[in-house]
DNA sequence: AGCACGCCGACT
DNA sequence: GTCGGCGTGCTC
């Protein structure tokens, strides 16, 4: 029975697709263009609503629309809503010549709901092909791709893409296991060390929808609390997602869930490791309703958890949250939408705080999960400061390379168990700072950040402008000193200096999960940090400046994150655990990690960002494209009311060989990116109008700018 | 994206 | 007079 062939030879074979065309055509010739809709009544067709609305899938974006197709008899009972079915789209109207199949090429869509009649005043083209029952494309689900794409002004097409995994026949053609009862009630265990964490639990339980900004209390807790949410959440009844950035991350909390659970059937781990087939099946085992709880990475933020009772994004400054596919919408603010859609609870655990899980707290719409002083001050080790100007005057120091107190550190901790170093990533460009008190340049008009164009020159990196006399904002210095990467440190050295001891590495290319407790140089890049089993007996964090120097308006927020993390594998102050980083004890994100005060240093720095203007209190779109292109989109947009259009700049141009990332021009173009600032309340507004403006251009077929929503690498 | 239709210049 | 340029617009 298989229908799918390019061969239009026996029509009595051809269910459906071919006979509707048949009809269609003769319906041409019968009459003109307009008129008779309807004509092809008395074809094979549904009894009961007859009229698909079909939601095309791929293809332009201005097809963001759903298109009317006839659901012959044949496919009445499968063309159900949700189901995944190939049409035949464009270019049908001339083609009555002899020889030649009519309608344009098939085009894979979604029917999203069956009704009595369509409001198309023409004849419809037949559903060509019901490629599978199983309905993929729920109400939840496009109701939620919707939200996004509008958030994002991206396409729901686009959307669609990243939420619905690609077909796979054998997962699909397998049953899903049974539903298992619900859990009964977990144990609150650790989340005791949290005043609100019983009541968040029993919330969770009780079937409530509380909302919290946990942040975790350092150590190897956290994965295990998580797992205890979810299954107060199960215990309700009702199911849960927590979305992680990585694979590594999504193991562990995957481990303690099974643990919790006391087995494996209860939950799922959606990661792309997995592979297509696997995937597909374990999304299938949620989408029909044998699982109630999923841990994934971003793309799991859609799984089509039945009855969502609470959704939970661990470390959500993590860069892996931001989808790399159009429209990039971010893992917290996909779950932010499902919270809100889908009434549910709301969990967001971070080792820091993000600015943006700052303004949620803010702006009241979620509470505080924190521990006392006394138990942070017991969990998180005891931080000190090395100060850049120390090392350079320590005449030992700037031989080894490494202050004296670090060394003593290092030595000391070893007979204790593993040390962990930690060392930036190259590449880091760093940015213009003030040369007495090292604050940002930044530009005195829009504040974006300065940068260097050439010998001499300076320009605003947001807003173009030239700056000729610049003097800093916060004590008024004249002198800017441009920071250079140092030499990187290397386990080789580490290793001669402590010959005794095996040296480990932990990288981008060769990520270490676990390290034994024993005695061991541990030398890592930032997010590739292993798990000590007892946890580290001290840490060094090398090389601050290089982190907080970044040109990012994230730079702070970004290191603070980072040490963070590190330092949190280390044993806690009261078990010896000791971090020593090597930075400017005046910073702020250093002094906000010695004091271990993630929060305040939060809400400080989003307070400075209101008060500059900055996202995320200030909303912002980045338009990027060839400098007409930018021009025309954003004259042709109704932005809102008291909107800063900011550039055009050139953007630099791409390296050919890199893999291009989106938004950059492909090589060999010249591209100009414009910034649009909008008032706190305004992002939907501003998202909408640009969505508009791109669909209008888009329709007449010239090419569009790459639009980004609240981009955060933005200066 | 394709592929129509539609309204102005070089040609038999 | 006709053929044909590719500039707008539609595709159920």
């Amino acid at each position: 029975m298989s229908s799918d062939n390019g061969r239009p030879e026996p029509a009595a074979e051809e269910p459906g697709g071919e006979q509707l065309a048949l009809i269609r055509e003769s319906v041409r010739k019968a009459k003109a263009p307009k008129a008779k809709p309807r004509t092809w009544r008395g074809a094979a067709l549904a009894r009961e609503l007859p009229v698909a609305k079909v939601l095309v899938d791929k293809g332009p974006v201005h097809l963001d629309k759903l298109w009317d197709y006839a659901v012959p008899a044949e496919m009445d009972a499968e063309a159900k809503p949700g189901v995944r079915v190939r049409v035949r789209f464009g270019a049908g109207t001339g083609k009555v010549r002899e020889g030649r199949r009519e309608g344009g090429g098939l085009l894979d869509g979604y029917i999203v709901e069956r009704v009595a009649e369509s409001d198309y005043r023409g004849p419809l083209a037949a559903v060509a092909q019901v490629l599978s029952p199983e309905p993929v494309l729920g109400p939840g689900l496009l109701a939620l791709c919707r939200a996004v794409a509008d958030r994002y002004a991206g396409s729901l097409a686009d959307v669609l893409q990243l939420a619905v995994p690609k077909r796979n026949v054998r997962a699909e053609g397998e049953p899903s296991p049974p539903p298992l009862p619900p859990p009964g009630a977990p144990a609150a265990g650790s989340w005791e060390r949290y005043p609100a964490g019983p009541g968040f639990l029993d919330a969770l339980r009780g079937g409530g929808t509380p909302r919290a900004v946990w942040t975790a209390l350092p150590g190897p807790h956290w994965p295990r609390e998580w797992a205890v949410a979810v299954a107060a959440t199960l215990a309700s009844g009702r199911g849960a997602l927590v979305v992680v950035p990585d694979g590594r991350t999504a193991a562990r909390v995957d481990a303690a869930l099974t643990e919790v659970l006391g087995g494996a059937g209860r939950h799922v781990l959606l990661t792309a490791d997995l592979g297509p087939e696997e995937r597909y099946r374990r999304w299938l085992a949620v989408s029909r309703g044998s699982v109630r709880a999923v841990v994934g990475t971003r793309a799991a933020m859609f799984a089509p958890v039945r009855d969502l009772g609470l959704v939970g994004i661990w470390d959500d400054g993590d860069h892996s949250h931001s989808d790399d596919h159009a429209p990039q919408p971010h893992a917290r603010d996909v779950l932010l939408l499902r919270a809100v859609h889908e009434r549910t609870g709301f969990l967001l655990g971070d080792l820091g705080r993000t600015v943006e899980a700052a303004q949620l707290v803010e702006n009241g719409w979620a509470r505080p999960l924190e521990a006392d002083r006394e138990q942070v001050r017991a969990a998180a080790p005891l931080i000190r400061t090395v100060d850049e100007g120390e090392v350079a005057r320590d005449a030992e120091a700037r031989a080894a390379r490494l202050p004296t107190l670090a060394w003593q550190t290092v030595r000391d901790a070893l007979t204790r168990g593993p040390v962990l170093v930690q060392v930036p990533r190259r590449g880091y460009v760093p940015r213009l700072a003030c040369e007495r008190c090292r604050a940002a340049a930044r530009c005195a008009h829009c504040a974006g950040p300065l940068e260097a164009r050439d010998a001499d020159r300076l320009a605003c990196g947001w807003c173009g402008r030239a700056e000729t006399s610049w003097h800093c904002a916060e004590c008024g210095g004249v002198r800017l000193r441009a920071r250079i990467v140092g030499a990187r440190r290397t386990a080789e050295e580490l290793g001669r200096a402590f010959p005794a001891v095996p040296v480990r590495t932990s990288g981008r290319d060769h990520v270490l999960d676990r390290v034994p407790d024993r005695p061991a140089l541990v030398v890592s890049t930032p997010g590739a940090e292993p798990v000590a089993d007892g946890g580290y007996a001290a840490a060094l964090l090398l090389d601050g400046w290089a982190l907080l120097g970044r040109p990012d308006l994230r730079a702070g927020e970004e290191a603070l994150r980072r040490w963070l993390d590190a330092a949190a594998l280390v044993r806690g102050h009261a078990d010896g655990g000791l971090v020593v980083v090597t930075a400017e004890p005046t910073q702020r994100p250093v002094q906000a990690l010695v004091r271990w005060d993630p929060a305040g240093y939060a809400a400080r720095e989003l307070a400075e960002r209101a008060q500059l203007g900055f996202p995320p209190v200030s909303r912002m779109a980045s338009v990027a494209g060839p400098a007409e292109a930018v021009d025309e989109l954003i004259a042709a947009a109704r932005l809102p009311e008291g909107t800063e259009t900011l550039g055009p700049v050139p953007l630099p141009l791409t390296e050919p060989g890199r893999p291009r990332r989106p938004g950059e021009p492909p090589p060999g173009e010249e591209w100009q990116r414009a910034l649009l600032r909008v008032r706190p309340g305004q992002g939907s507004a501003l998202a909408a109008a640009v969505k508009a403006a791109k669909a209008q251009r888009l329709a007449r077929g010239e090419k569009d700018p790459a639009v980004r929503i609240d981009p955060f690498d933005i200066g």
